[in-house]
DNA sequence: GAGCACTGC
């Protein structure tokens, strides 16, 4: 590897292809077209677009006035615009067309392993025939568990077994409600739990108790509402057990309250099990992924994640081993949670021995209970520490000599001119009104009305932190950001403005992606005389809490990922908070005493913030929750998701049913394909689930499974402040020419077991900037695809990097295929790059047209030489650009292979293959003939495999292992010519399969 | 030249 392109590559940059370089539209205003002269800094191709408005501005005035030829004119004018942009259009098609080449004697060996198949690929029985009833459809299936499990998920509705209700499987037994009773009894005795009782009484939910009870004998579902600290997480769940086992009904009790995040499943469980004077494992357990203490399985509370009930009701839709559920902080509007509370709406009717307990924050419940029917609400007091407030004038106020900058005048044009009217309505009246009282200056009003003010100022923030340091008492500072920037910044600017000496002041930056983030030092108390001041993005509103916070300097932004529907591509924009964040931050300075908030907006501004952030199903894409509503058998996905609680828009509907269908997930009508089944029910992205499922196909497990993990859990890397370009090296060091994000992943995970093996984990990590902890839950995750592809008859063993799972796994090509197996359709074209002094300039462009850029994180930053020109992708995500965060480069061959619909075109001396929607490759007709029979054969076995799961046996003698080789070997081959590798013929050059050619 | 935050039998 690493060798220059010899011959496949060519063109300039090393990039194939006959694209020529397109401009970005540019409109001129009307100023600079009723000048003379192009504007100053207009250049090349502009200045001849100025000529060409400026000639059709003059035409449209004298056509307006009357003017019969400049009307002519213009029209003709018109017409050859659009045939100008028709023929753009057509070139941008064309830069999507490939030349196939195989050498003869490639191409003639695998004829000879298609001969030694005999018979000619099978129509594809699933796609060919489409009969409407399911049944009869899926009649030539044979295996008959897989069958009945999936027929029953694709023909049933819950609706339509609204008349077969279940109730709880939990039997009464006398036994055991008497043991359970008398356990209780005796802990009475017990001084550990009468001092957990002293403390349990004093929380506000005691005096809750027996209105909870008494709602709960009277209804099936009830909301409780309370802040935090009012004790509600950990005594609702108590109440109802001990209530049932003193009634003695124990036995037929089993409750499962969820929580948002596996940390808090864990610590609530473990303060719980202490209250009842017990470990964990009895009566209190919990289960979030991939870890469990379960507790007995009657009179008992598990606290688990959300995603782990959701998961548990795969195999029981209707919950019929528990009694009761609690869905707790249902206010964060998660998309699990929307989507559980849905279900559970569906399920109760169902379940008419189940009760259903939603917890949330005070503000705006009623909107729950108004979800659930009206259903009662008991609300608890919150008791945490007053905090005092403070907003961005009294901030101004107390650091008198601070001035926000003036900016050049920006122009208003994207602004949205309504907002911009309701904020003049809402804020000019309020600066008015200041104005009128005697407590803030006028000076403090203009400098509220700079529109620097509502950005955040970095010296602002460093000078309000020296404020709080000298004027007021003892206590951590905790300063909410939107992002690594900011905090990137702030940090920068207090060490170098001399006013917090190491001796005295402990600073530490808090983000996900940076190392602090799971070190003890953000929870330790520090030393008398030294103050913490902690510099975090919203991490620290939920997920990570720090008790000694005493002041919090709420910036008042929020970084946020949203999903544009109509550009269909996320962003990830900064913003306004929410009333109920900044409330969440405000919260967070009085855990232990009375505290102080800082918010740098305005109580005008405050005015104008919305109430809640938006949903999360309405910021994301659809294609999971769609799976899992389709494998719990909620009908057609339309109407259903228009029952929850805030619908996502009918276009975001579409656009992820279309990916389905095109990954072949579900059918035409909507119904759950084989595949589709199968990846419902496994713990991943679908895309990310076909991508493993066909790696354990074709036996390259280990490496996909390590890409899978880190695709759909976390990047393994942790970047400290300071040392970016450091651990960007670090991770290309990783790429070892192979050209591939997902391969560096692969490899990194690889590196991680061999040092595990050799004890010297922790060492690998810290050297290489990774995250200890998350490479370990990485490599448990792997393990579980593993069992769970095993569990599934896919793989011959549930040990992902055993022999038999990984035949294949030195086949670079055929690994890079797989990875394009499951990331197509997300596929972008390098169409031309080019060096400008330091700067590289890389044309990029997806196939659904956009425009985009590796993000600086990628290997293909910068990269000049390819030696294809197409990749595929994972996340793109608009920020400052659309970046792919991660790509992989593949040759044409891997998408002839996966992509979702080929298509075959008869020239006169050769054929075009049209692969996916846009994408053409000419190659000769031998070549044609071989892909097109091998990739019947390819569809027909996935099919197959899908409907018939069992392990593809990998032996000289079987058709499966046959074609699969074939598929695997003509992949290579591409990649050697590319590579050049190809000429230097080595019998086994390391581009080819592993199999030992004497099998065949 | 840039990285809000979670989660899965």
């Amino acid at each position: 590897m690493g060798k220059k392109n010899k011959k496949g590559g060519g063109g300039e940059g090393g990039v194939r292809g006959n694209y020529r370089g397109k401009s970005r539209p540019i409109t001129f205003t009307d100023e600079e077209l009723a000048g003379s002269r192009p504007p100053p800094w207009a250049v090349g191709r502009m200045i001849g677009l100025w000529h060409g408005q400026r000639q059709i501005m003059r035409l449209t005035k004298a056509a307006e006035a009357g003017d019969q030829s400049a009307a002519e004119r213009l029209n003709k004018r018109e017409r050859r615009a659009a045939l100008a942009k028709q023929e753009e259009q057509k070139e941008q098609m064309s830069s999507f067309e490939e030349k196939l080449t195989v050498p003869a004697d490639r191409i003639a060996e695998i004829e000879q392993i298609l001969a030694k198949i005999g018979v000619p690929a099978p129509p594809c029985v699933e796609s060919t025939r489409k009969p409407n009833n399911l049944h009869e459809r899926y009649k030539h299936v044979e295996d008959s568990q897989f069958k009945r499990n999936f027929l029953r998920s694709i023909c049933g509705n819950i609706q339509d077994r609204i008349n077969t209700t279940k109730t709880c499987t939990l039997r009464k037994d006398e036994v055991l409600d008497d043991s359970y009773l008398r356990d209780e009894q005796t802990k009475t005795t017990n001084p550990q739990v009468r001092n957990m009782m002293a403390f349990r009484r004093k929380l506000p939910a005691w005096d809750k108790r027996e209105e909870i009870l008494q709602a709960l004998s009277r209804n099936r579902v009830i909301l409780i509402t309370g802040e935090t600290g009012c004790g509600k997480t950990t005594q609702v769940a108590q109440f109802i057990l001990e209530n049932a086992i003193a009634e003695g009904r124990g036995s037929q009790t089993s409750i499962v309250c969820t929580q948002p995040r596996r940390i808090s499943a864990i610590s609530v469980a473990e303060r719980v099990a202490n209250e009842r004077g017990e470990r964990l494992g009895r009566s209190v357990g919990y289960q979030i992924r991939l870890e469990k203490v379960l507790p007995r399985s009657s009179g008992s509370i598990l606290f688990c994640t959300t995603g782990v009930l959701l998961q548990h009701m795969h195999g029981d839709p209707l919950l019929t081993k528990v009694s009761t559920v609690i869905v707790d902080e249902i206010h964060e509007r998660n998309t699990v949670s929307d989507f559980t509370i849905t279900i559970l709406k569906e399920i109760i009717p169902l379940r008419p021995d189940l009760t259903v307990i939603l917890m949330s924050a005070t503000l705006n419940a009623e909107r729950f209970s108004k979800y659930f029917n009206n259903c009662p609400t008991v609300h608890i007091p919150g008791f945490t520490f007053s905090v005092e407030e403070f907003f961005l004038e009294d901030v101004l106020k107390a650091l008198p000599h601070y001035k926000f900058p003036v900016q050049k005048q920006k122009i208003r044009a994207g602004k949205d001119l309504s907002t911009s009217k309701a904020e003049d309505g809402i804020l000019q009246p309020y600066y008015r009104e200041l104005l009128s009282g005697n407590v803030y200056s006028p000076r403090i009003v203009e400098q509220l009305k700079n529109p620097a003010s509502d950005e955040i100022q970095v010296n602002l923030v460093v000078e309000l932190i020296a404020y709080i340091c000298k004027e007021k008492g003892p206590g951590a500072i905790l300063v909410f950001l939107p992002g690594w920037d900011k905090i990137s910044a702030v940090n920068k600017a207090m060490s170098q403005s001399g006013m917090f000496p190491q001796r005295s002041h402990r600073i530490i930056p808090l983000h996900s992606q940076l190392p602090t983030a799971n070190q003890k030092e953000v929870f330790d108390r520090p030393p008398q005389g030294v103050r913490k001041i902690i510099l975090a993005t919203n991490i620290a509103e939920t997920s990570i809490t720090i008790d000694d916070v005493v002041f919090v300097i709420d910036c008042g932004k929020i970084k946020i990922k949203n999903f544009d529907v109509s550009g269909n591509v996320s962003t990830l924009k900064e913003e306004w908070v929410s009333l109920a964040n900044a409330r969440q931050r405000r919260g967070r300075a009085g855990r232990v005493q009375k505290g102080t908030c800082y918010h740098l907006y305005s109580k005008g501004r405050a005015l104008l913030l919305e109430q809640d952030m938006l949903p999360e199903m309405l910021r994301t894409r659809l294609e999971e929750v769609i799976l899992q509503g389709k494998i719990l058998q909620v009908g057609k996905i339309h109407p259903f998701l228009k029952k929850v609680m805030d619908p996502p828009s009918e276009r975001s509907v579409e656009l992820s049913l279309s990916l389905l269908k095109g990954m072949n997930a579900l059918d035409s009508e909507e119904n759950l394909t084989p595949l589709g089944y199968h990846l419902a029910s496994l713990p991943l992205d679908p895309q990310v689930g076909k991508m493993l499922l066909y790696a354990a196909l074709f036996k390259c497990l280990d490496p996909v499974a390590s890409v899978a993990a880190a695709l759909s859990y976390k990047d393994p890397f942790v970047i400290p402040l300071g040392s970016e370009r450091e651990v960007d090296k670090v991770r290309q060091s990783f790429d070892a020419g192979h050209k591939s994000d997902h391969l560096i992943l692969a490899k990194v995970m690889a590196q991680f077991e061999d040092a595990n093996a050799n004890r010297s984990a922790r060492q690998y990590a810290k050297s290489n900037f990774m995250s200890l902890t998350v490479l370990e839950q990485l490599f448990t995750m792997k393990q579980q695809f593993a069992k769970l592809l095993h569990e599934m008859k896919f793989a011959p063993d549930h040990l992902v990097k055993s022999h038999a799972n990984n035949i294949n796994t030195e086949n670079i090509s055929l690994v890079r295929a797989i990875v394009c197996s499951g990331l197509f359709p997300n596929v972008a074209k390098i169409l031309k790059t080019k060096k400008a002094g330091k700067h590289v300039i890389q044309n990029v462009q997806t196939i659904d047209n956009q425009k985009v850029d590796f993000h600086p994180k990628s290997v293909f930053s910068k990269m000049m030489d390819f030696n294809s020109s197409y990749v595929v992708y994972f996340e793109r995500i608009k920020s400052s650009k659309i970046y792919l965060y991660d790509s992989t480069m593949i040759y044409p061959m891997s998408m002839v292979f996966f992509c979702h619909d080929l298509q075959v075109f008869a020239e006169p001396d050769h054929k075009i293959i049209k692969a996916g929607e846009y994408m053409l490759f000419h190659c000769s007709n031998e070549l044609a003939r071989i892909i097109v029979e091998l990739r019947s054969w390819l569809d027909w076995l996935v099919e197959y495999r899908m409907c018939h799961p069992g392990v593809v046996e990998w032996k000289p003698d079987s058709d499966e292992a046959l074609i699969l080789d074939a598929i695997a070997r003509l992949i290579a081959v591409e990649e050697s010519m590319a590579t050049g590798e190809f000429d230097d013929s080595e019998p086994d050059h390391p581009g080819r399969s592993s199999t030992p050619e004497s099998d065949y």
